[in-house]
DNA sequence: AAGTCAGACAACCGCGGTAGG
DNA sequence: TCCTACCGCGGTTGTCTGACT
């Protein structure tokens, strides 16, 4: 069955070299994915099991999408982790395409650290952002009355994402979704304080705090 | 041009769950 | 029921790369 067992027992380590790589995509394509211990030795790699299966399922697996993720998919993300937690393996599920460990490393790189950037700069205490009170300058008209339009807002997001359920996170009091009034940014505020800004023009998400911080949102 | 730093992401480690003997 | 091997997940660390001085 397996004919290419190594004897070394020298187990490598560090980044995957292109040998290797053509070696277990050589070797999944003719024996499948799966017993990843056996498939290691057998395909003639001195790596670990875990070591394969990680490089499988986040590099080589030709369903694995790279690149930045969408304004859509981090909105997504946004709202699972509100639901789920550090569940990462359970969020990758409703994003095709996109491995736990990606979604992971994007949430502690850029949500985190833009998160802690805005908690540092005020006191820790819980509060309404200010973002969500309209001045009068920037958000005309009453608050309730901004409000009102969250529906046609989540509307044009459910566009172009029916999975979301948004809907009932609003409906709950967690999550509120508000237009700015500038056509080209929709306001996520999630239920524990949090703000987000997603700006159609750069495809970007922001938090509000960190805008404020950059003088761009007042 | 060289050195330093920070951001992004790949890879490793440890733990818990599960299936099979 | 216990033991062992294996798998998958989440947290953490390491490495690379580009920006900045």
């Amino acid at each position: 069955m397996c004919s290419h067992v190594e004897e070394d027992s020298e187990v490598r380590r560090g980044p995957w070299t292109t040998e290797e790589d053509a070696l277990l995509t050589h070797y999944i394509d003719h024996h499948g994915a799966g017993r990843w211990i056996m498939l290691a030795k057998c395909a003639g790699l001195k790596r670990t099991g875990k070591s394969c299966r990680l490089r499988w399922l986040n590099y080589i697996n030709p369903h694995v999408k790279r690149g930045d993720l969408t304004l859509e998919e981090q909105l997504l993300i946004l709202e699972l982790h509100s639901q789920w937690g550090n569940r990462w393996s359970k969020i990758a599920e409703h994003l095709p395409g996109r491995t736990d460990n990606a979604i992971k490393n994007y949430w502690l790189t850029r949500v985190q650290k833009q998160t802690c950037s805005a908690s540092h700069s005020r006191d820790m205490s819980p509060r309404i952002p200010e973002c969500v009170v309209p001045s009068s300058s920037t958000f005309p008209g009453s608050f309730a009355a901004e409000f009102v339009n969250i529906s046609e807002e989540i509307d044009r997001f459910s566009q172009h994402q029916s999975s979301l359920n948004v809907h009932d996170q609003v409906r709950n009091g967690s999550y509120g979704v508000g237009g700015s009034g500038h056509g080209t940014e929709t306001m996520a505020v999630s239920g524990e304080g949090c703000c987000w800004i997603c700006d159609e023009m750069t495809d970007g998400l922001w938090q509000c705090g960190a805008l404020e911080e950059m003088g761009n949102f007042v």
